[in-house]
Order: structure tokens, then C-alpha cells, then sequence
DNA sequence: CACCAGGCAAGTA
DNA sequence: TACTTGCATGGT
């Protein structure tokens, strides 16, 4: 399995090319773009970080004292902005209550320790917390999202109603633990579902890998 | 125009 | 424990 999971990487990567993940400056932009990218495309992420950008006020100081009701206004484009106002004060709030505002401590935590610790904040599931310490904070883990889950279960890798935590370690116990390496395969499953394996449609022709067709592609 | 997007938490049975 | 539902804008 180790040789498949290499070769279905080194497939994709010769195909796309490097991604250049996480598409952001910093380790707090990267946690904020997790939060404001819960089911929601990239684009619309975009316009809020940078009416964000705009205002001054992304960092964590500035999230910590703005006005709620601004905020909301801020992140409005990239939906959900009632709930993602909350869920990015929480993460302030995290911040400053485990590292006081200082990344570098955050990343001498463990590791272990420090998922608990994410998941625990009110808004940072699974998906959030994995991402923000690979990509912002740079810990060899592995992110599963929706286009992982399809995909790997369309080759028959993956059982169809397999787990968060299961589809991850088949990844983790299949790959060398190299943050490198997970940084940019995630990011190569992203482009290769967007681009080619998107929900409820059929897979394109083009698709670099060979996708299950008949009962997979409505998934 | 209908449906989906780099989820999550709270509610229900 | 295992489903379901609300959240909401913008692209295809």
C-alpha cells in the first residue's frame, strides 16, 4: 500500500505540478482561512481575508477587540459570517489564552496535546484543527476533507462510510511522516476533486487517476 | 435555476 | 451512538 499511495501522489503531483499550500502569509492568515473555508470555496474565502486585510485587522490583537458586529461584515462573503465571527473570536481566544498571542510557543507544544487542545475550541473540528498544524504550524499531520473521502473511496482504497480518524491513519500509516509530503498531497487532492471529481458530477475524462465510475460519482 | 463548496455543532431518536 | 439540520454567500 505504501508503493500505491507514493505512486497515486507522484501521479498527481507530475499531473498539477506543486500547489504552493497554504495560500496565505503567516501562520494566523493560514488559521483564519481554515476557519473561514469550512465548506466553502476558496474564492469566496479570499475577498474576506482581504476586506480583513483591509481594515487592519487580521491578527490576532485586532480580532481580539473588534466589534463583533464588524466583523461579521467583514467575513460576510465567505458565508456562514455569524457563526464564523464567533468561531474566529474563540480562536483568539484560544491564542491568547495558550500562547499568549506568541505562534512559536504554540509550536513547541506536543503534538498530541495540542490537536486536544484545538478540538476543544468551540467551532475547530477535525478538518480546522489538522489543517492549522500542518499548515500553519507545520506538524507532520495529515488532513482528510471531503475530496479525500471520495476520491480514496472511489479507487476502492477506502471503505465508503469509513471515518475521519480511520481514513487518516490509512494515510499516516501508509506514507513516511514527512509534513512536506503532507502538505502537498492534501493540496493535490483538493485540486485533483475540484478540477475532476466534484460532488454529483461526473469525472471527467482527464482525470489523472482511474476513478470507479458506476456508484462512486454521485458520492 | 438548482446545487455545491478545502465543516461544525446542536438537536433528535 | 448515528443521523439530521441550520448556517449563508458566491460560483458553475
Amino acid at each position: 500500500m505504501r508503493k500505491a499511495l507514493l505512486a497515486i501522489y507522484r501521479k498527481l503531483f507530475r499531473h498539477f505540478g506543486p500547489r504552493h499550500w497554504w495560500p496565505g502569509e503567516g501562520a494566523f492568515e493560514v488559521m483564519v482561512g481554515a476557519i473561514l473555508t469550512q465548506n466553502t470555496a476558496w474564492p469566496n474565502v479570499e475577498k474576506a481575508i482581504n476586506n480583513l486585510k483591509k481594515e487592519k485587522a487580521l491578527s490576532p490583537k485586532k480580532l481580539e477587540t473588534i466589534k463583533l458586529k464588524k466583523l461579521r461584515r467583514l467575513i460576510k462573503p465567505s458565508g456562514y459570517y455569524n457563526e464564523k465571527a464567533k468561531k474566529l473570536k474563540n480562536l483568539t481566544a484560544f491564542l491568547r489564552r495558550s500562547c499568549g498571542f506568541e505562534i512559536k510557543k504554540l509550536k513547541r507544544k506536543k503534538l498530541k496535546e495540542l490537536r486536544r487542545s484545538l478540538l476543544g475550541v468551540n467551532g475547530i473540528g477535525p478538518e480546522t484543527a489538522d489543517s492549522i498544524l500542518l499548515y500553519a504550524l507545520e506538524k507532520p499531520v495529515f488532513v482528510v476533507d471531503a475530496y479525500t473521502r471520495r476520491i480514496f473511496s472511489r479507487l476502492g482504497l477506502i471503505g465508503e462510510n469509513a471515518g475521519y480518524a480511520e481514513i487518516q491513519s490509512f494515510f499516516t500509516d501508509n506514507l513516511p511522516k514527512k509534513t512536506k509530503l503532507f502538505n502537498e498531497y492534501h493540496a493535490l487532492i483538493v485540486e485533483l476533486g475540484k478540477t475532476y471529481c466534484r460532488k454529483g458530477r461526473a469525472i471527467c475524462g482527464k482525470c489523472p487517476l482511474k476513478l470507479g465510475k458506476k456508484r462512486g460519482n454521485m458520492v
